[in-house]
RNA sequence: GGGCUCGUGGCCUAGUCUGGAUAGGGCGACAGGCUUCUAACCUGUAGGUCGGGGGUUCGAAUCCCCUCGGGCCCGCCA
C-alpha cells in the first residue's frame, strides 16, 4: 500500500508542482481507495476545488498501480489496480503474516500489577487484556516487547489482610481458590475497621513490623501472598496473560528510599513537615510526598526504583504503564520526577490510561467487597455460551469456554481505552451483532467453505481479473489492514483493530450472501476462494492481536 | 477552589489526535429471507445535526472560549 501512495504522490507532485500532498482514505469504499481533497490546491491555484479535481482527473493515466482516477465534487479519487493489490495480499497471506514489520526498538509493557491482597475483578480483566493486546500489536510490527508485571506484595492493603489473618479470623487455611480466601480476610478487616477505626493504626503497625523484619508478620506475609499468587496463576492462565519479567515491590522499595535520599542530597528533593517531597509546582504539577514522616515509603517510592530498574535491566526505547485513568496525575508526577532525577526522559515513558469498568449502581468498591469477581464473571459468560451451544444441540465445554473468552476479550477491547464502560449483569455480553462471536462466526464460515472446496490455498493460482464491485471493495478493505494495525500501535488502541474486524466481517458476510463461491465457474471460483482466504487470514491475524484464537468451527 | 476526562437517534458505540464528500455501525422495533457454500447470518423501513451557546474557517461532531451534566484526580492510600 505504501508504494501505491508514494507512486501517486510522485505523479501528483509532477502535475501540481507540490510535493507530499496529503492523501486520505475515503470512508466510503465506493469513492475509491485513496483521495486527494482539492481544497488546499484551490487556495494556491485560485480556482474552485471541483474544477481542479476535474482537470487533474483528465491528466492522470492508468498505469501499473492506478486503475483509474476520477473527480467527485472537490475530490480526486483514485482506484488502485486490485489484481495487483490482491496478488500481493494473497502471497503475503500464505506466508507468516499479512503485516510488513517496521522495527520499533525495545518496549516494556507493564500491566496487571495487582495488589496481592484480594482476587481480581473485572477491572483487572480489562487491564490484563489491554496490556497483553498492546504488547501483541507492538510485537507484530517488529518491536521487541517485554511484558512485565509488578506484584504489589506490601503496603497497606496487604498489611490489612495480614492483620485480619493474625488477629481477626480463626480459619488459618484457605478453602477453595486461595486468592478468594485472602480477599475475604481483607474485606473482613475493612468491615471491622468501620466499627473500630483504631484498626487502621494496627495495620500501620503491621507494615512497620514488616519493614523491621518481624518474624510473625513475615511468615504470615509469605503465606498470604503465596495464596493470592496461586489463585492468580489460574486466572492468568484462563485469560491468557503472560509475563516475561516479574518485579516485586518488596524487592525494590528499599532501593526507592536510596534514590530519594540521593535526590535529597542533590537538592532536587526537599524535606517538609518531616516528610520528603518532590517540589513540582514550578513544573505545573502539585508537589508529591515521596517518604512519609514516619519514614515508611509510599507507592511512588518503589515506583521510582522500579522505573530506574527497568531501564537498567533492558535497553528500553519506551516504557509503557497500563494503569487506570484515576492515576493520571500520579504518573505525570512520576515521569517528571524521573526526569529531574536523571532516571529517564519523560518522553520515553507512557501511561496507557484506561477508563473504569463501572457497575450500574456506580463504581466498584474493593474495600466493601462490592466488585464483580473475575473468576465468577468468566464462569458466568462460559455458562451463557454453553447454553447457547446446547440450544443448537452442541455439548462442548471447551468450545463454550473459547467462545466465552472471544466474547469477553472482544467486548473489553472494542471500546476506546479511555472510555469508562458500564457492565450490567442483566444485559451481559452479546454473542451477536458487533461482537467477538460475530467475527469468529465469519472466520469459521470461511474456513468451512475453503474446506468444502477441497482445494488447498497453496495450489490456487488466482488471476484476480474481472473482479466485480463488491470484490474490489473487499480488496480495498483488506489492503487497509496494515495501516489499521500501525494506527493501533501508535495510538495504543486495540479498539481500532476490533472495529476494523467488524467492518471487514460485515463486508464479507454481505458479499457471501450474494456471491456463490463453490458453484462459480473456474476462474471466478479461484478468485473467490483466494479472496476469502485473504479475508480469513486478516481476521485470524487481527483476532490474534486481541489475543483471541480464531476458531475453525463454531 | 484547581486540573483531567466523557456527553453522538430509546440503549450501546465509531469518527475527534491530523477540520472537508449525504455523521458510520450494533442492540431494540417493524417488514422480509434457510430444498442452495454455517440463519450466532443477510436485506429493507422508521429513528440522530453530534449536551447548550458563542468564536475561528470557504468548511466544525472534530480547533478555541463560555456554559450545563456525568466520572476521575488534587503532599504523607494504592
Amino acid at each position: 500500500m505504501k508504494e501505491y501512495i508514494a507512486h501517486i504522490r510522485k505523479i501528483l507532485g509532477k502535475k501540481t508542482g507540490i510535493k507530499d500532498l496529503q492523501l486520505e482514505v475515503p470512508r466510503e469504499l465506493s469513492h475509491g481507495d485513496l483521495a486527494l481533497p482539492c481544497y488546499q490546491l484551490s487556495k494556491e491555484k485560485k480556482a474552485p476545488p471541483g474544477k481542479i479535481a476535474e482537470e487533474l482527473a483528465k491528466e492522470i493515466q492508468p498505469d501499473e498501480y492506478i486503475e483509474s482516477a476520477n473527480a467527485l465534487g472537490p475530490y480526486l479519487n483514485f482506484f488502485l489496480k486490485k489484481d495487483r493489490l490482491l496478488k500481493e495480499l494473497f502471497s503475503a497471506s500464505k506466508k507468516k503474516s499479512l503485516l510488513e514489520p517496521q522495527s520499533q526498538g525495545t518496549v516494556m509493557v507493564e500491566y496487571s500489577s495487582p495488589n496481592l491482597n484480594k482476587p481480581m475483578h473485572i477491572g483487572h480483566i480489562r487491564n490484563n487484556l489491554l496490556g497483553y493486546s498492546i504488547s501483541l500489536i507492538l510485537e507484530s510490527l517488529g518491536s521487541k516487547v517485554i511484558r512485565a508485571n509488578l506484584y504489589n506484595d506490601r503496603g497497606m492493603g496487604v498489611s490489612e489482610a495480614i492483620y485480619s489473618y493474625l488477629y481477626l479470623s480463626e480459619k488459618k487455611e484457605p478453602e477453595g481458590k486461595p486468592d478468594h480466601f485472602v480477599g475475604d480476610l481483607y474485606v473482613l478487616f475493612r468491615k471491622k475497621q468501620k466499627e473500630n477505626p483504631e484498626l487502621e493504626e494496627k495495620a500501620r503497625e503491621i507494615l512497620k513490623r514488616y519493614e523491621q523484619g518481624d518474624k510473625e508478620v513475615l511468615e504470615a506475609w509469605k503465606k498470604l501472598t503465596q495464596w493470592v499468587m496461586q489463585g492468580y496463576e489460574e486466572t492468568y492462565k484462563r485469560l491468557g496473560s503472560k509475563f516475561d519479567k516479574v518485579y516485586w515491590e518488596s524487592g525494590i522499595f528499599q532501593e526507592g528510599k536510596k534514590i530519594v535520599e540521593e535526590g535529597l542530597k542533590k537538592g532536587i528533593l526537599a524535606k517538609k513537615d518531616g516528610a520528603v517531597i518532590a517540589p513540582l509546582e514550578s513544573h505545573g504539577l502539585p508537589d508529591k510526598v515521596l517518604i512519609k514522616s514516619d519514614g515508611t515509603s509510599l507507592y511512588i517510592t518503589q515506583d521510582l526504583a522500579l522505573a530506574k530498574k527497568k531501564f537498567e535491566d533492558y535497553p528500553l526505547d519506551k516504557s509503557i504503564y497500563v494503569v487506570g485513568s484515576e492515576q493520571e496525575l500520579h504518573f505525570a508526577q512520576l515521569f517528571k520526577i524521573c526526569e529531574l532525577l536523571g532516571i529517564a526522559k519523560a518522553e520515553k515513558m507512557h501511561h496507557l490510561s484506561y477508563g473504569l469498568v463501572l457497575l450500574p449502581e456506580g463504581r466498584m468498591k474493593s474495600r466493601e467487597g462490592k466488585v464483580v469477581d473475575a473468576d465468577e464473571f468468566l464462569d458466568k459468560i462460559t455458562q451463557l455460551a454453553s447454553e447457547e451451544l446446547s440450544s443448537r444441540g452442541i455439548d462442548n465445554k471447551a468450545l463454550a469456554e473459547k467462545i466465552a473468552l472471544s466474547a469477553v476479550k472482544f467486548y473489553m477491547l472494542m471500546f476506546e481505552p479511555r472510555k469508562d464502560f458500564v457492565y450490567s449483569p442483566e444485559q451481559s455480553l452479546s454473542f451477536e451483532g458487533e461482537s467477538g462471536v460475530y467475527v469468529q462466526y465469519t472466520h469459521a464460515r470461511i474456513q468451512s467453505v475453503l474446506e468444502k472446496s477441497g482445494i488447498s490455498p497453496g495450489t490456487l493460482r488466482p488471476a484476480f481479473s474481472q473482479l466485480n464491485t463488491e470484490e474490489k471493495r473487499l480488496a480495498s478493505l483488506c489492503a487497509a489492514f496494515q495501516k489499521t494495525v500501525e494506527a493501533a500501535a501508535e495510538r495504543h488502541k486495540p479498539s481500532l483493530i476490533a472495529t476494523y474486524l467488524i467492518r471487514l466481517c460485515q463486508e464479507y458476510n454481505s458479499y457471501y450472501h450474494t456471491h456463490p463461491i463453490l458453484t462459480a465457474e473456474k476462474a471466478q471460483k479461484e478468485n473467490r476462494l483466494a479472496l476469502s482466504y485473504i479475508v480469513k487470514e486478516a481476521i485470524k491475524e487481527g483476532l490474534r492481536m486481541l489475543d483471541i484464537e480464531a476458531l475453525n468451527r463454531i
